[in-house]
DNA sequence: ACGCTTACTTAGAATCTCTGGA
DNA sequence: TCCAGAGATTCTAAGTAAGCGT
């Protein structure tokens, strides 16, 4: 032990060689692209415009500051600061009762779910079987003559304003009945509630058959299907217009499983699925989506109202998954091997449910039964099933602004603040181990160097063939890795060209230090493309020791510490207090895309994107026109006021000044805008935003920057966003 | 230490809704 | 009033990581 050479040691496991569309063979392509099924290879050669130049550039400055980040660190300077520690007050668990006057008057556990006063808007389309992805024609919503349920009457001007102010008011008194959980005493470890009650699962609607107008052809011949069989047709059906349908994996599997659901004689008659025509049925569904989209709020409200909450510790908390999930065709990301397969419908008899042993336990659709009633309350989940593709276990949990998942989401920050107090002794101590005669001490330091610095993901082991081939840091192959020893005037630099969570690529050239190139030269000795880079680490074996470094941390937490220490770096970088607020937006902005470059948080740029930009363009140019003009007509003003010398010509070269000064403001906005289009092109803000910054460092840089510029009605959000971070603790 | 199961977070696409400007 | 675009929400796949039994 300790003396391996590295390329010696055993194989963990030689993976298929999967295609990849982006595998190494595109490696020259030398950008950042999403591999989504969505783009073509020609695409992906020609789509590395400037723009993602640009982007480029911020991402060296992203991971340089990045890594500087460590030497600012230590100081714990200014307290606007993403470490800001304020230990929390303690937090008192004010006994079992409603906290402040909030609408638990309805609320009563016994009492079911009719909250009307309720009015929480949910835009949840329901039974959504998967449907429409290209229908999408703008749907101007026109109320059609068998649903006069108007969408839009006219409303007179008080009638709307009306509405408006009640809609402010409805969210200042939920705001005032928030449950200020953080303000209570926590439970012992384990336990996550102590009474739960809801009313179970939402389950889609049972399937219709086609009416006898819509047909099905095999061969140019109408085929009347066995309802099971059809019904999979029409899974198909729906997904026409997406380029799934065109993929061979999904084509078999899907015929594989379809042919699983026909009678014999179904399946003696259909045997190639080039022959069959879904063209009618197609055509239906996108009709049918069409009609769906009339339905009135109301309608999608009563569901949201009867299935959507849930009481917890006598608190009404709204539920984020309530609908069982409907049957169709399986989409996985990338190239999954199990793209296609028939994704079954769940009965009440797959699903446990868990809530209190004294709570109104839910009850299950008429002639049905749970599989299990159980009270788990060491458990978040309010139900759960068994899908039938992976297996995997899907759960019904409660929404992102729960008391129970808002509380994970703050120890999250807690656990990357608290990694910002040592990861330089951490930092230090990988360093040494990159010089350590243990080759497993190495590999875990050179891959905590790359997960630090790069913010990888930690790469659990996943089993072959079953999931589309993609990895992280810990399960990076040989072939992911080219090493350089210049490469652009840089010395030591490691080309990584891999795919990771959803099949994005990952692309990034990268200096390190000459202690990590080596090492990673030896740990390439005498290895397979097809051979793990890193065949000693596991994801276990990492994290065990980083939770002996500080209790709680893991691989992730690097992700969040890097991700919140890099925004709230960029902001500091790059906004200036003299700007103005379309400036500042772009600049916040800017630094959350720092955030989503490290992370690497792509997409498949808009559908919409070029044609938005031209008119965007259009816009602008014609502006500009409108400036040139003004300006004319300004210095004509003043010509004129100098000539005449009386009062009326100098009041019309005020108000012309006034309209080249709006002129210029606009057009200033405008460029902003196009700007920041441009750049956001292929980066996902929503995800960083989301899961990786802590709310903390933008509301301090909101009201430091913008507070003076803010309407009433934000700068009232923003108090609400205060509330809540001062009860956690900071300010 | 490992393999498996379970529970929970993170992810991008799709869809829905709102808003401001033409 | 209409529409494009932005932003929010929904949907569900795909990760991470803990715990358990062997």
């Amino acid at each position: 032990m300790g003396r391996e050479k590295e390329g010696e040691a055993k194989t963990k496991h030689k993976p298929t060689k999967l295609k990849r569309l982006n595998g190494c063979e595109s490696a020259g392509a030398g950008e950042n692209v999403k591999n989504s099924t969505k783009q073509t290879k020609s695409k992906e050669k020609t789509d590395h415009g400037k723009p993602h130049k640009k982007v480029k550039t911020l991402k060296t400055e992203t991971l340089e500051s990045s890594t500087s980040a460590s030497e600012l660190v230590k100081e714990e300077p200014q307290e606007d600061d993403f470490t800001t520690k304020k230990k929390g007050v303690k937090r008192k668990r004010i006994k079992d009762e409603p906290v402040e006057a909030s609408s638990q008057s309805s609320a009563s556990p016994s009492s079911k779910k009719r909250n009307k006063e309720n009015g929480h808007r949910e835009g949840s389309d329901e039974e959504s079987q998967k449907k429409s992805k290209k229908g999408k024609e703008k749907t101007v919503k026109k109320e059609e003559g068998e649903h006069p349920v108007s969408k839009k009457p006219k409303m007179t001007k008080e009638e709307i304003e009306e509405a408006r102010q009640l809609k402010i008011k409805k969210k200042e008194e939920e705001e005032q009945n928030r449950w200020r959980w953080w303000e209570e005493e926590k439970y012992e470890d384990g336990v996550k509630w102590k009474f739960l009650e809801h009313n179970g699962p939402y389950f889609p609607p049972e399937y219709q058959p086609l009416p006898d107008t819509v047909h099905f052809y095999y061969n140019g011949e109408k085929v009347k299907l066995s309802p099971a069989a059809e019904e999979v047709a029409l899974f198909f059906a729906q997904m026409l217009d997406h380029e799934y349908t065109t993929k061979k994996v999904f084509r078999e599997n899907f015929f594989e499983d379809w042919r699983k659901e026909m009678t014999d004689e179904e399946r003696c008659l259909i045997q190639d699925l080039d022959k069959c025509d879904f063209g009618e049925i197609h055509a239906m569904h996108k009709a049918k989506v069409e009609a769906r989209k009339n339905r009135t709020k109301e309608e999608k409200q009563k569901i949201v109202d009867e299935y959507g909450y849930c009481m917890l510790d006598h608190h009404k908390e709204r539920i984020g998954n309530f609908k069982i999930e409907p049957p169709g065709l399986f989409r996985g990301r990338g190239e999954h091997p199990k793209q296609g397969m028939l994704k079954k419908r769940i009965q009440p008899e797959d699903v446990i449910i868990n809530c209190s042993k004294e709570s109104r336990i839910p009850v299950p659709p008429a002639g049905h039964c749970w599989k299990e009633v159980r009270h788990d309350n060491s458990v978040t989940w309010l139900a759960s099933w068994t899908e039938n593709i992976q297996g995997y276990i899907k759960y019904i949990m409660l929404n992102a602004n729960s008391k129970l998942k808002g509380e994970k989401d703050w120890e999250k920050y807690e656990v990357a603040r608290k990694l910002k107090t040592c990861v330089d002794n951490i930092r230090n101590q990988y360093h040494l181990d990159l010089k350590s005669k243990e080759v497993v001490r190495r590999q875990r330091a050179v891959a905590l160097y790359f997960i630090d610095k790069l913010a990888l993901r930690a790469g659990n082991e996943k089993e072959e063939g079953e999931t589309a081939d993609t990895v992280g840091c810990c399960s990076l192959r040989v072939e992911h890795i080219t090493l350089h020893e210049q490469l652009d005037g840089n010395e030591c630099v490691v080309e990584f060209d891999f795919l990771g969570k959803d099949s994005i690529r990952y692309y990034n050239k990268v200096p390190v230090i000459s202690k990590v190139f080596n090492n990673l030269k030896r740990f390439l000795k005498n290895k397979q493309p097809g051979d793990d880079l890193f065949n000693r680490l596991s994801t276990a074996m990492l994290n065990k020791h980083l939770s002996s470094l500080m209790p709680g941390l893991t691989a992730k937490v690097f992700r969040t510490y890097n991700a919140s220490i890099t925004l709230q770096q960029q902001l500091k970088e790059l906004s200036n207090k003299s700007d103005n607020v379309a400036e500042k937006l772009l600049s916040y902005n800017r630094a959350n895309r720092a955030v989503a470059i490290l992370c690497n948080h792509q997409r498949a740029p808009p559908k919409t994107f070029d044609q938005s930009m031209t008119n965007l363009q259009g816009k602008i140019d014609a502006r500009k026109e409108q400036l040139s003009l003004a300006k004319t007509e300004l210095k004509e003003a003043k010509k004129e006021a100098k000539k005449k010398g009386n009062s009326d010509p100098k009041l019309v070269v005020k108000r012309k000044k006034a309209a080249v000064k709006r002129c210029e403001e606009q057009l200033l906005k405008m460029e902003v805008q196009a700007t920041d289009r441009e750049e956001n092109k292929q980066i996902a803000l929503g995800t960083s935003k989301l899961n990786y910054l802590d709310p903390r460092i933008s509301v301090a840089w909101f009201s430091i920057l913008l507070m003076p510029f803010l309407s009433s009605s934000f700068s009232y959000c923003l108090r609400r966003c205060f509330t809540l971070v001062s009860s956690c603790g900071s300010n």
